[in-house]
RNA sequence: UCCCGGGUAGCUCAGCCGGCAGAGCAGGUGGCUGUUAACCACCCUGUCGGGGGUUCGAAUCCCUCCCCGGGAGCCA
């Protein structure tokens, strides 16, 4: 098929030129002796408006050129006479691949909401929104990659199924392939030596253990992958299946591990701000969440970087404000939380040395022994973005945070040998990639930046 | 899982201290010589989320279940 995109052929109008196009109808306006239709394939933001007057072998066929119908399109481009578009095509030939009846068609020439358009997840990705918002995700996933093979990190698989079901990051989904009506026993429990792996096997909650390992002979890794939580979760903000970035470099300490996740959030933003110009400024326009200015304002701005002690103590001046008490040693509640990003610093916010006991046995313990190497990034409406540790590398450290956390080494061993062999400083953090996404595009919900979202009693798409 | 708020036409919602089920948009038909979610006129549209109860009578009151949204917890 010989065509061209929408996206080329506005990136460089050759006008008088015959042109093929195909896509979809968004919408179709008759007047008397002329009709237009406005076109979009996918590839851009815009739609390409196309004029057919009546004299021209392509009228008779828009009857069948309904909301939603794929059709193509020749004719000639030239400059339009209206307001709204630079360009327009001329068709003088269409052809209807498949019509769509607009008694039972479910998108309307108008606007939807985000709620009633989640009910038809198969469909959604053909309005704006979300054409807007899959195509910076894209934009994001490829600048992930560029940052990361542009410092030299190595690109890692780890695995989706593991064994390990004790790294502390909420409940798992379990993969089996016994029988559920009738599992094998062995003195009356299931015996799961029978099953496939020969062990309880669970779908990953998190790349980092074997990340590790990985940093431990490539140096910087990376891992770009689905995650899963078993958690039953009914927020905007969380998903049961949901993809994570999670950079591990070897010989490194909190601090570079920060300048890191700085230097990443803030190329993410430059980036799509460059590239997602479009998109963005359509989301700008419709929902009035995020300006494009405000996103590149924070590819220049670095982030505020504040100890949880500190922070503690700042939330204290305004305790009369929450509904949860502030105290050393609990942790943050979502309140305090919004209160640093959208109070008191109006941005991004590094909290760092979080108490050891409410945070995760891996994390290294700092000289005071009462707090971690850890550090969450906060930003404005969503909270967590990232989060992250200098990880414990001393094998006796870490082996006593182990046995006061209840872990027992079985599944783990690997892990803490990690520790008896070439032990170094390391450190990473993991990115929630949808969080990313959201963020970035203003959508206030985590189940509209993913094609198919999982959730409780959410697998229908 | 907990706390709030919702579920009425294809969509968005009004009606809710009980008494004939409504509007706008979409869709259909016609009109209009360049439209921009076109415009104008007319027409069509119902398991009032499911089940049970109170009542002469329930969209409306009560119970219960399901689903959706917001917030919280868990976290990324």
């Amino acid at each position: 098929m010989n065509r061209l995109k929408i996206r080329e052929i506005l990136s460089r109008p050759s006008q008088g030129m015959p042109v093929d196009v195909c896509g979809w109808v968004r919408s179709r306006r008759e007047s008397k002796g002329i009709a237009f239709i406005a076109l979009s394939d996918g590839s851009c933001q815009d739609t390409l408006q196309l004029v057919i007057p009546e004299g021209s072998a392509a009228f008779p066929r828009l009857r069948g050129c309904n909301t939603g119908a794929a059709v193509r399109a020749s004719g000639y481009l030239r400059e339009s006479p209206g307001k709204g578009q630079s360009f327009e095509m001329e068709v003088s030939a269409m052809e209807v691949f498949g019509d769509a009846d607009p008694v039972t068609y479910p998108l309307q020439k108008k606007g939807h909401t985000l709620e009633f358009l989640r009910e038809i997840g198969h469909l959604r990705p053909r309005t704006n929104t979300y054409g807007a918002v899959f195509r910076i995700r894209n934009l994001l996933a490829r600048a992930v990659h560029e940052f990361f093979q542009g410092r030299g990190f190595v690109w890692v698989h780890t695995p989706i199924i593991t064994a390990s079901d004790c790294e502390g990051a909420g409940d798992l989904f379990s993969v089996t392939t016994l029988d559920h009506e009738n599992p094998p026993r062995h003195e009356g429990r299931i015996d799961f030596s029978k099953d496939f792996f020969g062990a309880r096997s669970y779908l990953t909650v998190s790349g980092q253990l074997e990340a590790e390992f990985l940093s431990m002979a490539l140096g910087d890794v990376y891992t770009f992958g689905p995650t899963f939580r078993a958690e039953n979760s009914n927020t905007s903000r969380h998903l049961a299946e949901f993809w994570m970035i999670e950079p591990e470099m070897a010989f490194a300490d909190l601090q570079d591990d920060m300048a890191l996740a700085e230097d990443f959030f803030r190329f993410l933003c430059r980036t799509v701000a460059e590239q997602g110009e479009h998109e963005l400024a359509f989301l700008e326009k419709q929902y009035k969440t995020i300006s494009i200015a405000g996103i590149r304002g924070l590819g220049d701005k670095p982030f505020v970087r504040i100890t949880y002690t500190d922070a503690v103590r700042e939330l204290g001046k305004a305790a009369g404000k929450f509904e949860f008490p502030v105290e050393w040693g609990l942790d943050l509640q979502s309140e305090h939380e919004r209160y640093l990003t959208d109070t008191v610093f109006c941005g991004p916010v590094i909290v760092t040395d979080y108490p050891r006991d409410i945070k995760a046995f891996y994390m290294r313990l700092n000289e005071d022994g009462r707090t971690v190497a850890a550090m969450d990034v906060l930003v404005p409406r969503i909270g967590e973005i990232m989060g992250g540790s200098q990880r414990e590398e001393r094998l006796e450290v870490l082996e006593s945070r182990m046995r006061a956390a209840a872990i027992s080494g079985g599944s783990l061993e690997w892990y803490v040998d990690l520790r008896r062999f070439g032990s170094a400083p390391h450190a990473g953090f993991g990115l929630g990639f949808e969080r990313l996404v959201q963020y970035i595009t203003g959508m206030p919900n985590i189940r509209d930046v993913i094609p198919c979202p999982r959730a409780p009693l959410s697998i229908r798409f």
